[in-house]
DNA sequence: CGCCGACTTGACACCAATCAAGATAAGTGG
DNA sequence: CCACTTATCTTGATTGGTGTCAAGTCGGCG
């Protein structure tokens, strides 16, 4: 890793919070939490009183590693993060990835569960556990906020968990490439091109298969007319309804 | 389903508590808290007050169902439960087991997300949501063990997905096996027997596979010496070492 | 413009899904 | 409690999807 891959640019104070997002109680699209019901801005206010802002300069920089002691709570403002976990013979699954208004950094005993790297350059904000304890034993509206944004990943984990138990790569991939449409950050809706900034093998270990298996399943895509590949990472999104379709079957209740 | 096959035996009154139990916010061992770190007794009158008391007499009844409306959040006292998640064309997926102490019935804009169904008779607490939630108002330690809850439960989901994405049929029922094997309910350490009480279907609906591959996975447990079938749902482990390496390996942090 | 790493495609071996049939267990009623 | 009936389980055979090795191509970066 380069020196000054990283820098800490400020220490945020009122007024520049950071954004985090979520909610009440047992609502909360899958998508769309993210984006609706902002913390008031008193709440901002007091994330940001204990906020540090990092700024990652590009993709690939560990922010945290699995088994490292956990001193912070991490919140995505800009880019986006993948997280992920090794086991001993070295594979790697990813697990998710974060975008504005995302938290991560769970542990267990003291100790990250799971590595966080940057997966595109990102601003990202750190909590320090021990002020957050204290602030969320003053502050119960805030305590929902994060009991919700929990719940919401335990959502996306299990729909994870059923793309994984019940679904053909094809059907996995597309579900990523319709997810990652989803964000105005990497998707322009104009020319329909999505800029995907991972490797073949990041896709690979967030869909549990090889990277030869990945670029298969794009061919297959492509041969059926629902994208183009302009660039190994950068496509363009050629049939957005049946993109969907592929992905919204099982992402609905079945009311 | 019979009649009476569930029976509301009555309202809790306080010092017949729900037994919700969880450990301090970033702490929580996967299999472990579940067992330490009791509520306070004052938390736990506090949950019963409001909850109801259910018996189910048999395995395969549902609690509730994906897309119902939600009204109540559930906590298992005796027996155990499956959640699942089905897709359109019929397909389900088991997502979790939830044993003594663990809670379930979460919720997104008002209706389940997935399907609950007793795996065993079982002994259910019942919280009704409004309520809970003006509980959870006035008690900020509640809330934290809720935050807990969830935070376990999504690593527990984590490591499904690990197993899905990077295992063989082989080292996921291994896994099922040794996590069965740590509730006593079921598994009695000195004959070594183990009561499965599912069928090899609802295995293969959590593995992510087919029945037939579970029986096989099942055969090549035994051929190498690891358990022995008594029954099909009733089995005996023969290499209690040589099970937890197949599961621990990747469970643990790399500290 | 040239090099290096990433991507794609083919070939092959292996694991998994499915169909089918026979064996075994569990549930039912006498 | 036993016999019967039904469902579940196991195993074999076959097909299809996936993992892996290898080689060639392409894109991004210096």
């Amino acid at each position: 890793m380069k020196v000054n891959d990283v820098k800490v640019i400020r220490r945020a104070g009122p007024g520049k919070g950071p954004v985090v997002r979520a909610r009440p109680f047992d609502a909360g699209a899958d998508r769309r939490s993210r984006i609706d019901n902002l913390l008031s801005s008193e709440e901002q206010a007091k994330l940001a009183s204990i906020a540090t802002v990092l700024e990652y300069k590009r993709a690939g920089i560990a922010i945290f590693s699995q088994g490292e002691d956990a001193h912070f709570l991490y919140a995505v403002d800009k880019g986006f993060v993948k997280s992920s976990r090794h086991d001993e013979e070295g594979h790697r699954q990813i697990l998710a990835f974060m975008w504005h208004g995302d938290l991560f950094g769970i542990a267990e005993h003291g100790h990250y569960v799971n590595t966080a790297e940057t997966a595109s350059p990102a601003t990202i904000y750190r909590f320090p556990l021990q002020r957050l304890r204290r602030l969320l034993n003053a502050e119960p509206q805030l305590q929902i906020h994060l009991l919700t944004k929990a719940l919401h990943d335990l959502r996306l984990a299990q729909r994870q968990i059923v793309a994984l138990g019940q679904f053909h790569i094809y059907r996995r991939l597309a579900s990523l490439v319709f997810d990652f449409s989803q964000h105005p950050e990497i998707y322009d809706a104009k020319t329909h091109r999505l800029a995907l900034s991972l490797s073949r093998t990041d896709i690979a270990d967030y869909l549990g298969t090889s990277p030869e298996l990945v670029a298969r399943a794009f061919s297959l895509l492509e041969r059926d007319g629902i994208l183009r590949r302009l660039t190994p990472r950068i496509i363009e999104i050629a049939d957005a309804q049946q993109l969907a379709e592929l992905q919204q079957k099982w992402t609905r209740n079945g009311q």
